[in-house]
RNA sequence: GGCGCUUUCGUCUAGCGGCUAGGACACAUGCCUCUCACGCAUGGAACACGAGUUCGAUUCUCGUAGGCGCUACCA
């Protein structure tokens, strides 16, 4: 019988959502969705010590941003919860029970202190088969001594007992057939005595049965652990309904070595976290891809091809697109150097091929951020005139503003001479100095003598007084009066750039860097 | 140390026994041009190494080396 496909994103609340998390859950999304299956939302706190106020709402947002939708799960509903595993303390321990019952788990009394001592005293000690009759557990006590322990308040963990000498094999959709000897496993802690809840790995299966789990898709740090899990869903009988596993390759540091991990945060000069996120116990803030302007659409399109890609040449592609194309059989094996050099490309494809008119929100943020906003009423409608143009100009296909952007911010440094005059000139620019001379104020003179006879100051008309004369003289005006205008070597053209800001604003320009630049 | 995964340009990758080893990012150069640049064009740049299997290996197998992960009453 064909189960519906239902896969989960299972983060722990430690703190932010870090982007090698966001590409997990992106890969489970594609996949249910590929299937016309379901997105779980599950909460993995059964870690009481390391829990962080704040980051299962953070994670929610992220996800929110980002445009990756869950079905059901913490905050979205469902008939499979509750979704958070600190309120399925009970459901745990029943599940705990009957391993003990049938005999696959033990109750072990040695205290983490016995335990280190053991570890001290043994090189590469492990509580396996070979080691256990040695350690203070219910396999060298009888039930009575058990209970007596237990009645007395004698904390004590649950063990799996795992069977020596055979190979488990676990089935990896990336990475093919997996075996591990089981006498190189340990006899993991499946309930702590600590914080009365499971650990990691009992949770995690009882969670996927009872969710109807058919899929597990998560990073490759789990690879290891995965017997361990075959063998659980074994000792409980469910193999039959075991989910199928897909071990995702990690995401490297750019540089140096290891994994991405949270605690890199702002060090390596790019963000970590999809969202900026302020540590309650820290006080310190990271900084996320939200804040630095990356548009979520290009973040989720760079963070899909870290690891898979749709076996052509095509790279910028929408989630529906992806959601088609996505093949988990094909992701690669090995771990991928995040570069974010490429984020900030697909941000750049993104934000071209979305209409200006979009980009007002954060182009109102730039514009304060710069001071514009603080203009008196009157200058601000001047302002929004500007602004609209701009946009204007900025949308206009094949436009030269439209260039060099990765994100709207940019645009300040490429737009700032349509807000504010050039107030000085730097006489070093390279720019500057090879397009200002001596005779450069005469020609500026005879400039603005002709652009205070143009009426009606239309790109043409500047054009139909000017280029005769430039014509006539052989002058080449345009690079100086951009010097003027702009203060530097950038921006559009000259006709288009004076109509912008209009005759009067034009000439005050050129005359002003006509006194800065010639008096000395 | 033990166990497991992995290895194509600097980076992300295509390739699934026979290819001038393809694309993208980044880099360099050129074109365009009143400037910066977008774009376009061009260029440099890779099959870790050693055995085997085979008529033939980047591709299959085994070693070696490198990388990565796990090795907690964390996930």
């Amino acid at each position: 019988m064909e189960r519906k496909v239902r896969v989960r994103f299972a983060p722990s609340p430690t703190g932010p959502l870090h982007i090698g998390g966001v590409r997990t859950a992106l890969y489970n999304y594609l996949f249910a969705k590929q299937h016309g299956g379901d997105l779980i939302f599950r909460i993995e706190d059964t870690d009481s010590n390391r829990f962080v106020p704040g980051a299962e709402e953070y994670i929610i947002e992220s996800f929110k941003w980002l445009g990756i939708n869950f079905d059901e799960g913490v905050s979205f509903g469902g008939d499979h919860g509750p979704y958070r595993q600190s309120e399925r303390k009970d459901i745990y321990k029943k599940y705990v029970q009957v391993l003990l019952d049938a005999d696959k788990a033990y109750i072990a009394f040695d205290t983490p202190e016995e335990l280190d001592a053991k570890r001290a005293e043994i090189e590469n000690f492990q509580y396996d088969a070979s080691t256990r009759l040695m350690m203070r557990n219910s396999l060298v006590m009888s039930k009575e001594e058990v209970d007596q322990l237990i009645n007395d308040g004698h904390q004590y963990v649950v063990r799996i007992k795992i069977e020596p000498g055979r190979d488990v094999v676990v089935h990896d959709i990336i990475r093919g057939d997996v075996s591990i000897n089981s006498s190189v496993l340990d006899d993991k802690v499946l309930y702590k005595s600590a914080d009365q809840l499971p650990t990691y790995h009992l949770a995690n299966i009882v969670d996927d049965h009872l969710m109807e789990v058919t899929h597990v898709i998560r990073g490759e740090e789990w690879l290891p652990s995965a017997p361990l899990h075959v063998l659980l869903y074994e000792a409980f009988g469910w193999q039959d309904t075991m989910p199928q596993f897909a071990h995702l390759p990690l995401l490297l540091k750019p540089v140096g070595n290891g994994k991405l991990s949270k605690r890199d945060g702002d060090k390596l000069g790019f963000p970590v976290f999809p969202l900026e996120w302020h540590d309650p116990k820290s006080g310190e803030t990271s900084s996320g891809y939200r804040e630095k302007g990356y548009l979520p659409e290009a973040l989720v399109n760079f963070l899909a091809l870290l690891g898979w890609n749709p076996g052509n040449d095509q790279e910028v592609m929408s989630l529906d697109e992806m959601v088609k194309l996505f093949d988990l059989s094909k992701c690669s094996k090995a771990g991928a150097r995040f570069d974010y050099v490429k984020g900030i490309w697909f941000n750049h494809q993104y934000l071209l091929n979305k209409p200006a008119k979009d980009w007002t929100p954060e182009f109102d943020a730039l514009l304060k951020t710069n001071g514009i906003e603080s203009t008196p009423e009157k200058e601000a409608q001047v302002v929004e005139m500007m602004k609209t143009k701009v946009i204007e100009y900025v949308d206009k296909e094949n436009n030269k503003k439209k260039r060099n952007i990765s994100f709207v911010s940019d645009l300040w440094p490429l737009c700032k001479f349509f807000f504010v005059a050039p107030d000085s000139f730097n006489k070093d620019d390279k720019f500057i100095r090879k397009n200002w001379n001596e005779e450069t104020a005469g020609m500026m003179r005879q400039l603005v003598d002709i652009l205070s006879n143009v009426d009606d100051f239309t790109i043409e008309n500047q054009k139909a007084a000017v280029d005769p004369w430039a014509e006539q003289t052989g002058l080449r005006p345009w690079n100086a009066w951009r010097v003027a205008l702009v203060g530097a070597g950038q921006g559009p053209d000259m006709y288009e750039l004076s109509a912008f800001l209009g005759k009067q604003e034009t000439i005050k320009r050129i005359n002003f860097a006509i006194t800065s630049l010639s008096c000395e």
